[in-house]
DNA sequence: GTAGCCAGGAAA
DNA sequence: TTCCTGGCTACC
């Protein structure tokens, strides 16, 4: 033993684990060749498992491995796999300096798992401290945490601080109640509507795991529906988990889920809740207290016992999308779950995304649908407004809002409430020649014009500003907005119906319900209050703005966002009647008529196939500045089907706006690359992309490249 | 990420 | 010879 070291555990009674460190530098110092875990003289450790093998809590790739730790006999008894621990990290070296330690902060980290020995050839240091006794990280959120991570390119630890809520000692302290016994069967109810509804939910109460993708008739049912399948797990003794968009779904199948099985049988997993209560409600989780969890997107984590059931509603709703790294989606996560954990699948909107057809296809799911008769008897009329429509429509050039509109609008007041669907405020309203309405485009790459200030016309795409427009079709100079603001709709209307209230839903302020007697309505998409008794009428104003968008999923998206204010309408045989105003030969205006999403989703599906796009291929994004992109590309070991379309320059982001992850930071330039596989290589894409980030995070020096898996922006 | 190691160059 | 910086690697 050096002197050095002599000194300082001479010098301390009852040496702290700290102390360890200091041996472990004298052990180093001698360079005695020695074997495996080494004996730590002056400390006593655990005498069973003295090494714990940890999850440092660092999101960088190039450390998503374990380290080991030797666990000093005092904390042996805390020290139990998936405890928070603290542990010395940094620059391995501790010196000893004036008789302190330097170097290597305490960071916090995960106990993975207790071992006899530990396969690292060095010397350990030893755990610092066990934070709390409370197990957060079981082995199933591990494997789920691990699987998210490799099918993202991310790292563990990413994950598992989207997975894992920050302590609250508190919430620790308060016990959770003891559980409660399954409650009985619930009858089908509203799934009677579906052939298979009392099925699945049969499937559910005894114990089976059923995967479904169910195509929701309109109205105000599937949150209750929803509730059912819940209690239906729940019958089987097994744990069931819901997912959902926004706060006002999760509001209304914790009511439904209340009005069925009563209070303490469920927790609502929201972000809204402060940190403390969060975790509390996440505790009850993990102990077992409670077996149901509905939320948002952060309760895809939810360490849920004995899992029966994973269900997710309206998966197309981008904000199933986690913004956080490595951005997983909740449909996504899910699917894994219910892979590992062998549970029941239940995917369930109005609507239908690609993907979720995709479940179908494969035959991974199977679908949950009405004839088509109660689709029929449930869903509004719809009626478009094209542009012919509109070329002939006097009233529709005067007061922008075309006749067809006006008359459902009056007739539908004298009934209840018009639901009228205006785009985002924000969303920079896209310019067409004000003479034959053929839309205005960029001279330079076709990219649709917008205005930005009062007459400043600029391309969205490349960001070039327009100063000579003229209208290549017909020659006209005039320019026209296409779509009519939410402010302005509003005004207009409450002017034409002078006796009608006039409510306002969007962004700032959502109206969450609203009474069945005569209103207008107006709200931005995604943000349309519930209707009691369901609106008479609705009016969708934004097609334009919808499909022109340079996107795969701008037709998707249109549908989803028409569909999701017109299931909010009563059926045609009540008198509901929806109006659209886009080009009734386009492909989503068709499937809102004939109110088949499921068919929209599938030919798009095809159509992807064909293209080679996801879902159908995997697909990844490579952003950064040029000369990064390109030596991220040169350097990646790609699997051998793998195809790199690009670098192409991306818009360049106009200041003052927001950036996103993997965005430019304005005014500089940057590219992205799309690589993609064929199906079945996602695993091999995934695990190429990591390696290769991390080999380039290890060393300093080079310019970081983003890699985002599933990028929801191709166009 | 960050401390420490080592190599290579400038300063003395 | 000494000191400093920059690049590189390990971090248990």
């Amino acid at each position: 033993m050096s002197s050095e070291n002599g000194q300082q555990t001479g010098g301390a009674e009852g040496a702290p684990p700290e102390q360890l460190a200091l041996i472990r530098e004298s052990v180093r110092k001698a360079k005695a060749p020695r074997a495996k875990p080494r004996t730590w003289r002056g400390a006593a450790l655990a005498g069973e498992l003295p090494v714990a093998r940890v999850l440092v809590d660092k999101g960088a790739l190039h450390l998503d491995r374990y380290f080991d730790y030797a666990v000093p006999e005092e904390l042996d008894a805390d020290a139990q796999p998936g405890v928070r621990v603290r542990v010395r990290f940094g620059a391995g070296r501790h010196r000893v300096r004036e008789g302190r330690r330097e170097g290597g902060g305490l960071i916090d980290g995960f106990l993975v798992e207790r071992l006899a020995e530990s396969d690292y050839s060095g010397p350990l240091a030893a755990l610092a401290q066990v934070v709390s006794p409370e197990p957060v990280l079981g082995e199933e959120l591990l494997a789920l945490a691990r699987a998210v991570a490799d099918r993202y390119a991310g790292s563990l630890a990413d994950v598992l601080q989207l997975a894992v809520p920050p302590r609250s000692a508190r919430a620790e302290r308060r016990p959770s109640p003891g559980p409660l016994p399954p409650p009985s069967a619930p009858a089908p109810g509203p799934w009677e509507r579906y052939e298979q509804g009392p099925a699945f939910l049969g499937s559910l109460a005894s114990g089976g795991a059923p995967r479904a993708v169910w195509n929701a008739l309109p109205g105000p049912h599937w949150s209750e529906e929803l509730a059912r399948a819940v209690a239906a797990t729940l019958a089987s003794g097994r744990g069931a988990l819901v997912v959902l968009p926004d706060g006002r779904a999760v509001a209304r199948v914790d009511a439904a889920l209340t009005e069925l099985l009563g209070e303490g049988r469920h927790a609502v997993l929201t972000a809204d809740a402060g940190p403390e209560k969060r975790y509390a409600r996440w505790l009850a989780v993990r102990r077992g207290a409670v077996r149901a969890v509905v939320g948002t997107r952060a309760a895809m984590f939810a360490p849920v016992r004995d899992l029966g059931l994973v269900a997710v509603w309206d998966d197309g709703d981008d904000s199933h999308s986690e913004p956080h790294a490595p951005q997983p989606h909740a449909r996504e996560v899910l699917l894994l779950r219910a892979a590992q954990d062998r549970c029941g699948f239940l995917l369930g909107s109005w609507n239908c995304t690609v993907e979720a057809a995709q479940l179908v296809e494969t035959g991974w799911a199977r679908p949950l649908v009405a004839g088509r008769e109660r689709v029929r008897a449930a869903a509004p009329l719809v009626r478009t407004v094209g542009d012919g429509d509109l070329a002939r429509d006097e009233a529709a050039r005067a007061a922008r809002l075309p006749s067809l509109a006006w008359q459902a609008a009056r007739e539908g007041l004298r009934h209840g409430p018009v639901l009228v669907q205006v785009p985002r405020r924000g969303y920079v309203p896209r310019m067409a020649c004000a003479g034959c309405r053929a839309p205005a485009r960029c001279r330079h790459c076709f990219g649709p014009l917008q205005a930005q200030g009062s007459d400043d016309l600029r391309c969205a795409w490349c960001g070039r500003e327009e100063d000579g427009w003229h209208c290549p079709e017909c020659g006209g100079f005039r320019l026209r907005a296409q779509v009519v603001g939410a402010r302005r709709t509003a005004e207009e209307l409450g002017r034409a119906f002078p006796a009608v209230p006039v409510r306002t839903s969007g962004r700032e302020h959502v109206l969450d319900t609203v009474p069945g007697t005569p209103a207008l309505v107006v709200s931005t998409p995604g943000a349309e209050p519930v209707a009691e008794g369901g609106y008479a009428a609705a009016l969708l104003l934004d097609g334009w703005a919808m499909l022109s968008r340079p996107d795969l999923r701008a037709g998707e998206d249109a549908l989803r966002r028409w569909i999701g204010a017109a299931a909010l309408v009563r059926p045609q045989s009540a008198g509901g009647t929806v109006v659209v105003v886009a080009e009734p030969t386009l492909r989503p205006v068709q499937a809102l008529v004939r109110w088949d999403p499921v068919g929209h989703a599938v030919r798009e599906l095809a159509e992807r196939d064909e293209l080679g796009f996801p879902p159908v291929s995997r697909m990844a994004a490579v952003s950064g500045p040029g000369e990064a992109v390109a030596e991220f590309l040169r350097a990646v070991e790609l699997p051998a089907r793998a195809e790199i379309l690009g670098p192409v320059p991306l818009p360049v982001t106009p200041p003052g706006r927001p950036r996103r992850p993997g965005a430019p930071p304005p005014g500089e330039h940057w590219d992205r690359a799309l690589v993609r596989v064929p199906p079945g290589n996602g695993a091999a894409l995934t695990a190429a992309l990591k390696s290769a980030q991390a080999t380039r995070m290890a060393r300093g020096g080079s310019i970081p490249v983003w890699v985002r898996i599933d990028p929801p922006d191709i166009g």
